[in-house]
DNA sequence: TACCCCAGCGCG
DNA sequence: AAAGCGCGCTGGGGTA
């Protein structure tokens, strides 16, 4: 394997040639024109290191340059800084530098954007990429298990690369469609600062009953002083706690808050700010979020309400193929655990097998009864189905109640390929203290197991959760290889990525090679599963169905 | 005016 | 069903 750290100095890119031993191959060059230059390099076959794929590969990809492999050293650093099986590295070990500001919120030079697009050096000083290179290359090659944190590593960086792509190719969505959906729903679109027709007509219906004029139900504060005059004694104006009570401004209400909801998440607003050229491009953000899944940011790309898929469209003569990973999670929980009992029953319908398995008698509740397992839920029908979800599964049930353990004395978990928890803050563990310290009171005591309980429900589900975030990387990078195999056309010509959600992919595919890039999308998920868990006979199914439009798929 | 936090709800 | 995990976005309502 042959590494190529790119290096931005004052006014142009330095080039380093590392082999696998650590060894620079040749002189360092000088490079002018970046995108020829990693054009004809590529055919090479190479791994591109860089700080950051977010202020690299834009401009490549903008310039027709796909790259196959990367090491992106900022997302690496943040995995191995933290991690189980990197401890005791040279990297973990030594002081926070520029390597460790980037994923930091408050950090004040991440906060301007115009940085990442900026084609240049950054002013403060750019710190020495090949140098962090080498010292990750050593922590990996010390590492407790260099293959699984490798893997990690390399799903990780091609992550990068795919939110990359997908911004750039970005997620069709038709613009006469979408304002179509919202005129059926809501009415026509009203002038700037009014409410459409059919908002206006539930407020008229909601204050006719309530015999209030001026009743603003987007204010919660309000709207519960208004109930209360009505003789509603809500205690909030969640959508769950309204529909239990029986009154005739309920249904009206609900059905405000729903169409309010989605008008001003995803109405018209939405579609002038987020949408352009037909496109829906957020910045997806990998590792974004702690236990390993993306964030994202800009129109609330993991929030696309079911209401408004149907304008997702493909272009004329394309399809979509929508899969998602069924059940993903519980059928991680068995891998994890090795339960084979649990991987039986996972053979078909995950919930079905465990109903059959006689630890509950219906489906729903084997939802549940999993659910509160990986979430650790202690009362209401979860609670009281984990007894017998534990005796039906026992090995399975262990591991997230040692890892709920863990949290609430403060330790560490780590995910299968070795993503670790972060350490609960300073509040945690002052709230601990005050529970045994010399000014413990009851209600101290109960704060801290309070809190202790909380950050062990999180760290019960940060292995699950963890984990099958590095499957579905695992999943896509091995797509984005097979998809790429499937034409010899220009980049976006071939079928491409469009859309992640957590543990479902879109495709944008030629509609003649839909049906083979259904079989890639199971073939890539077979793949992960035996990259990641080896021999254990755990199955990950995948439902792929090829569609015009996103509402087509369920 | 510019921020910050909260309540609420969308997604997995 | 509404207890338990992880997010981002919006409008309201407060403070500086």
């Amino acid at each position: 394997m042959v590494y190529i750290v790119l290096q931005r100095a004052a006014r142009e890119v330095l080039a380093r040639t590392f082999g696998d031993e650590g060894t620079e191959l040749g002189p360092a060059e000088t490079v002018a024109d970046l995108a020829a230059y990693v054009a004809r390099r590529e055919t090479e076959r190479p791994r591109w290191v860089w700080d950051y794929t977010r202020r690299w590969y834009p401009s490549l990809l903008a310039g027709g340059v796909r790259v196959e492999r990367c090491v992106d050293l900022r997302l690496s650093h943040a995995i191995m800084r933290n991690s189980t099986l990197t401890a005791g590295s040279a990297l973990a070990t030594s002081p926070r530098s520029a390597w460790d500001y980037s994923l930091v919120v408050d950090e004040p030079r991440v906060r301007d954007e115009a940085l990442f697009d900026f084609d240049e050096a950054d002013p403060i000083g750019e710190p020495d990429a090949a140098a962090e290179f080498l010292l990750q290359r050593e922590a990996i090659a010390a590492s407790a298990d260099p293959g699984r944190i490798g893997l990690l590593l390399a799903a990780e960086s091609a992550g990068a690369l795919i939110a990359c792509e997908m911004k750039s190719a970005g997620l069709p969505v038709d613009a006469d469609t979408h304002d179509r959906l919202l005129t059926d729903l809501l009415g026509p679109r009203p002038r700037y600062g009014e409410r459409p027709a059919k908002l206006e007509a539930l407020l008229d219906v909601m204050r006719g009953i309530l015999d209030s004029n001026d009743v603003n139900p987007d204010s919660p504060a309000e709207l519960l002083k208004a109930l209360g005059r009505a003789g509603i004694m809500a205690t909030s104006t969640r959508s769950w706690e309204l529909k239990e009570i029986k009154h005739p401004v309920i249904a009206p209400l609900l059905e405000y808050k729903k169409l309010s909801r989605l008008m001003t998440a995803n109405g018209w607003s939405w579609l002038d700010t987020w949408v352009a050229d037909g496109r829906f491009r957020p910045e997806y953000v990998p590792g974004g979020v702690v236990t390993g899944r993306w964030a994202a940011s800009g129109g609330g790309a993991l929030q696309l309400p079911k209401q408004i898929r149907g304008a997702v469209i493909a272009d004329p003569g394309w399809k979509f193929v929508v899969a998602d990973a069924s059940q993903l999670e519980p059928r991680i929980l068995s891998a994890l655990s090795a339960d084979r009992r649990m991987a039986e029953a996972g053979r078909g319908d995950l919930y079905e097998g465990i109903v059959a398995s006689g630890a509950v008698k219906t489906r729903a509740q084997a939802k549940i009864a999993m659910l509160g397992a990986m979430y650790g839920a202690t009362s209401g029908e979860s609670g009281r189905l984990m007894p017998a979800l534990t005796r039906a599964f026992p090995q399975a049930i262990a591991l997230v109640e040692a890892a709920a353990r863990a949290g609430e004395n403060g330790e560490i978990v780590t995910t299968r390929l070795g993503r670790s928890s972060p350490l609960p803050g300073s509040e945690w563990q002052a709230a601990q203290g005050d529970a045994y310290g010399e000014a413990a009171t009851p209600q101290t005591a109960a704060r801290a197991r309070g809190a202790a309980r909380s950050w062990g429900r999180f760290t019960r589900n940060f292995i699950v959760q963890g984990t099958a975030a590095e499957w579905a990387l695992c999943w896509m990078a091995g797509l984005r290889g097979r998809l790429w195999s499937l034409a010899e056309d220009q980049a976006l010509d071939r079928p491409h990525l469009v859309f992640f959600l957590h543990d479902e992919v879109i495709v944008h595919t030629p509609a003649r090679l839909a049906e083979q890039v259904v079989l890639e999308v199971r073939a890539a998920a077979v793949d992960a599963g035996r990259l990641i868990f080896g021999a254990m006979p755990v199955d990950f199914p995948v439902t792929a169905v090829t569609v015009d439009n996103y509402a087509q798929a369920k």
